[in-house]
DNA sequence: TCATAACATGTCAACAATGACATGTCAAGA
DNA sequence: TCTTGACATGTCATTGTTGACATGTTATGA
């Protein structure tokens, strides 16, 4: 359930609004991590039931911000620590990679060139973060955020690499396949 | 809904039985997508229901066996063409990642040392896979195998660098805050 | 002969996640 | 004055996923 341990994590920085978190989860988490409010304000509740969290004010337009109490800080860590988190991945375009034998050469290189593309533009996106103005190394906060956007510009780069290699790659299946045919 | 498309997928290339898609999404899905044999069965009867599949015999044990129809494999089609599948990722300890500042550098560099093992001890398994002695070319279902393990080498391996890369840049921001301080 | 392990199929309660629906506030600018 | 868009919080039905429970078969080798 990092779903909680997201949010923990997010309100040890800062107190914030179910909102305010909406927006953090999509700004920054949800390259790895994606949550939408339906699922936020429900668990502010329990989390807030649990002791992990408290609310610490209200403010105009029904706002209600959150901190974490004590317990929920010392729950994060035991999270960070925890002996075996999970690097398990779900991702439907690697998926139908496999399945790519189903299409002529031709479709599945259009397939990967369209992959590429995609990869491109999320690198290109990624990159130019990196690059602005901002002192990634002020506080260890932004530079752990720095340290995230730099996996996030190397699995992209990685992908986009992967998808040329794929491309000549299944040309070569394809030509190796005729030559023996013949 | 990928699941289906899985099974989907599996049955286009032989007839399978519940509990071959169950090792298949064990031995080479489950590294992009996984799923367990209590998803998969009741999987399998809908998507008889829906004239997707269907049951072409029975075996030993109460084995049955599915093949795709006409139907089911046109839909793995579109599935492929689709416009957007979904690249979204979700790995745990990559969240944990953004909160690695609540910790020591210390600490955090000994975290992202444990990222590295991991992924190192991957990186090993897939290679060892891809330098194994098939003909990877001879048909363009093991080809796609093989362009989908490249896929994880190069995710394990980018993930390798990158561990290094994070561990000395936090040795590095938190030199520049010491000299700051100073 | 018997134990074990792999083969084989299923159900179900609990939990996680999505997308749609629902409601209302406040600031800014036309 | 009014409209629009951002702010703000919620619910709920449906669907996806897990882990535990349940049951029985067949081959192998001790």
């Amino acid at each position: 359930m990092s779903l909680r341990h997201g949010i923990l994590g997010l309100l040890s920085s800062r107190p914030m609004s179910g909102y305010d978190l909406t927006r953090e989860f999509d700004l920054t988490l949800v390259h790895v991590w994606s949550a939408r409010h339906s699922q936020i304000y429900p668990e502010l509740s329990r989390l807030a039931a649990a002791g992990l969290i408290e609310q610490i004010d209200s403010g105009p337009r029904g706002r209600k911000r959150y901190a974490t109490t004590e317990t929920g800080r010392a729950e994060v860590l035991r999270w960070l620590r925890e002996d075996h988190p999970g690097r398990e991945l779900r991702v439907e375009a690697l998926l139908q990679g496999f399945f790519y034998w189903m299409v002529e050469p031709d479709e599945a290189v259009a397939l990967l060139g369209r992959e590429r593309v995609f990869h491109e533009a999320k690198l290109a996106e990624y990159e130019s973060v990196a690059g602005a103005d901002i002192d990634w190394v002020a506080n260890p906060e932004r530079h752990a955020q720095r340290i995230m956007l730099e996996a996030g510009i190397r699995y992209e780069r990685g992908l986009v690499e992967w998808s040329d290699w794929a491309m000549s790659e299944i040309r070569r299946g394809e030509e190796s396949r005729r030559v023996v045919q013949s």
